[in-house]
DNA sequence: CTATATGCAAAGATTTTGCGGCGAA
DNA sequence: TTCGCCGCAAAATCTTTGCATATAG
């Protein structure tokens, strides 16, 4: 969702900045990643590098968004459904994500006091704020139209969202 | 969270409410969430669940928290580590976690005017509030010798907290 | 040139499931 | 008696790793 140039992608960016080689593979990941807008798991990550470059393995994938959340680039999230899944780490706000119970829709909102709450109680702890994670689960308000779809937990190919 | 009495424990009542079979297995592992007051994995609830009981195999007890879980009786956490862990959904008012990124170590916390933020979130989106997860990532302030010492517990490496 | 990265496949780790037998209600 | 539950082990997932080769810096 970002720029389609021809130039380094953001992540690509901070994987110098951090000192990592930039090899083919990896900044093709860089630029699935910077391109993203949703969550893509492993899975999706390896379908959509593969799809601009189908020299890269699923191994390197793997290899990759561990490397990249070591380092802080990227974050990892788990909505259920048992497989990781990704997203960019932000500079500045951070945003939140309400998934819905009944189809597993994940929903991104902001809350800007929310974060300075959270680096209080951190610091009544005696902790430095690192980050913070934050899944809410709602059931959309019957007030309008469909039904809620059956409560599928066992979504195998879900993808992204 | 203690009542280590003959009678069922709070689990297994809950467990009666909802339709389930009392069985012998399924008697032992609702005592051993009860008396837990930490965050078990599953390997952690087999080997509790064991030494009370012999004859439970681990099957049993991922079936078991699968059930508890999709009836809403236990809540499922991801504290990182790859395994997922489990502690039983509280009445009232929740409680949160910040993760000791040194070490692991997870410290409970609670925010009252926490969830009744949230609950006017959802309901801004459109939605009814059914849970939240909230985990909060710290690094210990070496500084301060004042800092408030966490007044809840902390754990080991391995298996469970 | 050397430290990193990668592919591939095998190994790990965690969780699910098929099936026959058992037991709670 | 009936239907749910259990143990066992195989299988399904998801992720990591050993090793030989390739390549960025």
């Amino acid at each position: 969702m970002k720029s389609q140039s021809a130039e380094e992608s953001r992540i690509a960016q901070l994987c110098v900045e951090h000192g990592l080689k930039m090899t083919g593979q990896r900044r093709v990941i860089a630029r699935v990643l910077s391109d993203a807008d949703d969550h893509p798991d492993v899975e999706e990550l390896y379908r959509r590098a593969s799809a601009l470059d189908s020299r890269i393995s699923v191994a390197t994938v793997y290899r990759t968004v561990r490397l990249l959340e070591e380092k802080g680039i990227l974050e990892r999230r788990d909505f259920g459904g048992g497989r990781a899944r990704y997203e960019a780490t932000e500079g500045g706000r951070h945003h939140y994500h309400l998934i819905d119970v009944d189809n597993g829709k994940v929903i991104e909102f902001e809350d800007p006091e929310h974060e300075e709450l959270m680096r209080r109680v951190a610091e009544r702890l005696g902790f430095d704020f690192v980050s913070m994670r934050l899944e809410l689960f709602g059931k959309k308000r019957p007030q309008s139209q469909k039904a809620a779809k059956p409560a599928t937990r066992s979504s195998k190919k879900g993808s992204a969202e």
